[in-house]
DNA sequence: GACGAATAGGTGAGTTGTCAACAATTTCGT
DNA sequence: ACGAAATTGTTGACAACTCACCTATTCGTC
């Protein structure tokens, strides 16, 4: 015999679905603006971005997980950054599986280039729709949701 | 001469990156459980609920306004559900450009069993990392966003 | 009522993402 | 020190998404 689901409240219902549908369209718009005006996608300028701020040099799977990507994604995604000569694997000599994946100086010189103007759409897009303080409400509650996930099961 | 950049102040900026990597990684799990206990993806599933929940008929545009996706993706969308059998197209009496799109009993049959475990893990990885305020907030934070992106040019 | 612009939607080719299976180490228990 | 299990990363086949372009209709206006 089956339980009778336990559906959400209407609090909850407009919370997760105008989360979704906020997320979806401000994602939208923010990789079509990346990709039509650094001619890279969205996909690489954040991998960029996240590896120049670590000082140009990580692991692979610490990459991967400061993008919360899986392995498979970000491999993928790594060879195909390769061919275009915005970052190169290294293997690691502490570990025999390992690869370092580092930005070229074209990779730097991509987000350094796209970067400001990024910038200015996530502010357009996003931050200025929100006071100081909703910010800071929504960084907290995207730390409370990240940590919360960590301790689950998939 | 070029400005230099207005940067994101450190607030703005853990906001930001928080944002991106708890959706990325919120997402990302969700889509994985609809998969593996569904059968169906993600996208299906959405598709479904909001096209049922709007009574099993809506047309083409209304159905892409609602999960905020573009006319071409909704399409290819709407052509593999069709060939699975969760939807149909019908066209439109009043407009002859236009077209319906109808959920099938099987796709009924589809939601129906997919949306109770879809919620629990929906309640479970996000609803219950947060206090009934942090929900109310987040919504009114996701429509402001909303909003706010409606005013502005892409 | 005809003609240009806007709207609704579809399509194909190329890019990106997913899943499952795999190889090559390294680690750990005994 | 030896084998089992875990970790690190890759690959191939396939599914989904994007971009640019295309068709058919409707709307507006003269």
């Amino acid at each position: 015999m089956k339980e009778t689901p336990r559906w959400l409240d209407p609090e909850q219902q407009a919370a997760w679905d105008g989360f979704i549908r906020m997320q979806e369209k401000l994602i939208g718009r923010l990789s079509r603006r990346v990709q039509t005006d650094s001619k890279m996608s969205a996909a690489d300028y954040i991998v960029l971005a996240k590896l120049t701020e670590a000082g140009g040099r990580l692991r692979f799977l610490e990459l991967a997980n400061l993008v919360e990507w899986e392995k498979s994604r970000m491999s993928h995604q790594v060879t195909r950054m390769t061919k275009r000569g915005l970052v190169a694997r290294e293997d690691c000599p502490d570990d025999g599986r390992g690869a370092f994946i580092v930005a070229t100086p074209a990779g730097y010189a991509a987000i350094e280039a796209a970067a400001p103007l990024h910038v200015e759409h996530v502010r357009r897009l996003f931050i200025d729709a929100l006071t100081p303080k909703e910010l800071s409400t929504l960084a907290q509650i995207s730390n409370r949701v990240l940590d919360h996930m960590e301790k689950q099961p998939d």
